[in-house]
DNA sequence: TTTGACAGTGCACAAACGTTCAACTAAACA
DNA sequence: TGTTTAGTTGAACGTTTGTGCACTGTCAAA
């Protein structure tokens, strides 16, 4: 009942992936031109047993409204998404929709990867073990959002063209700073002489 | 430039929480029904003028190509859509399709969420400090793809009516077992007792 | 040899859908 | 008072897109 053909499964596997990559879903006519077929009929074909198969629901005659159903991701290798990965950013903000100076990809869930594309947020590979003591490890990524921090907040900050993480403390009328929680450096920061590039909102570690 | 007028942030928010609720995007139409307009040219007005202060893309003369920009969730308080998360997941796996057994929701993004869908992934509060020697916290959050396990992976395990984090052992020809890695509680679990719902790929936590 | 599942071609049609043009209302503003 | 801007209506147009029908080819099982 289950079994999907090679090709099905070819199939199956590109309209997973250009959702990810596009944000919707491919028209049979994008199928059609990725797999070179003569005839639309070609996908309709397989599509129709992809849902006799149970591995996807459309609603029909509506434009890309495809749906994949659970059983479908038993096949294929962790079919999770990516995220651009930041190493420096020396001048201003990672820009998120043009890719660029992305120095590799994170894998994240699709959760964290669309959090970060809904707040204007980025992804940054933690050098360092400044934060060790709350949980945040050198190698981890961290999903960062550019707004300005508040008081206890964890921020992306620039130290030495590293990415380094600190906690923002603003208490009062005081001027902030940054200090890192790892007992064996006790640093602090003033926070006018670096830059912060954004606020940490989550820590993703891959498994 | 970018100042929505309070129609167009109705707009968009039904566009997120369209996309978010049905995984896929509006047409026009579908907007215009919502808004109970007499005519889908309201719709087109104010999609343009979204589109003309950087809140949407759209793939001229194509149906349902929504993209969300980044800059479209700055405004507001968090203006982005939810996640279903699973708290115990008792029969089979989470049904990611209809979204029954939700525990709570999680704030993402509408782009983010229709990637979830289309990935084969779920969302978990981890519950329990299991896994506390493997960086990975009670009330973190585990995203999970299924999948059969192997060896030295970290699966999603049910135990107890409570979802938790157990370390997948599997050597050569012996029984497969889980194991936790807390010092506190060396646990060992025969495999067969309980149900491994998937295979972790990330930890998130949030900030 | 026949049957049937699977894969693909070619064509045409109708519904779904985005788009455009012209005109109207109401509030804000100078 | 006239002008601008946001919001809306109405009807029509043309493309995108899903769908149906008829037909061809392959390969393995009966």
């Amino acid at each position: 009942m289950n079994a999907l053909t090679d090709r099905q499964r070819k199939i199956l596997e590109f309209i997973r992936r250009f959702a990810g990559e596009k944000g919707y879903w491919p028209s049979i006519r994008d199928i059609q031109l990725e797999f070179s077929f003569r005839s639309t009929n070609a996908v309709v074909g397989h599509l129709r047993a992809l849902e006799n198969k149970g591995a996807i629901e459309r609603i029909h005659g509506q434009a890309r409204t495809f749906r994949l159903l659970p059983e479908a991701a038993e096949n294929g290798e962790g079919e999770v998404d990516w995220l651009p990965v930041y190493g420096n950013i020396a001048a201003g903000y990672p820009d998120l929709v043009e890719s660029s100076g992305a120095v590799h990809q994170l894998r994240v869930d699709a959760q964290t990867a669309m959090r970060a594309r809904a707040q204007n947020g980025f992804c940054l590979k933690v050098s360092g073990e400044s934060m060790r003591d709350a949980g945040i490890f050198d190698g981890d990524h961290v999903v960062a959002v550019v707004r300005t921090p508040r008081d206890g907040e964890i921020v992306v900050a620039l130290i030495d063209g590293e990415t380094t993480l600190k906690r923002y403390i603003k208490k009062g009328d005081e001027p902030p700073y940054l200090k890192a929680e790892n007992s064996d450096y006790p640093e602090l920061y003033p926070i006018n002489e670096l830059t912060v590039q954004g606020v940490a909102v989550s820590v993703v570690r891959s498994l």
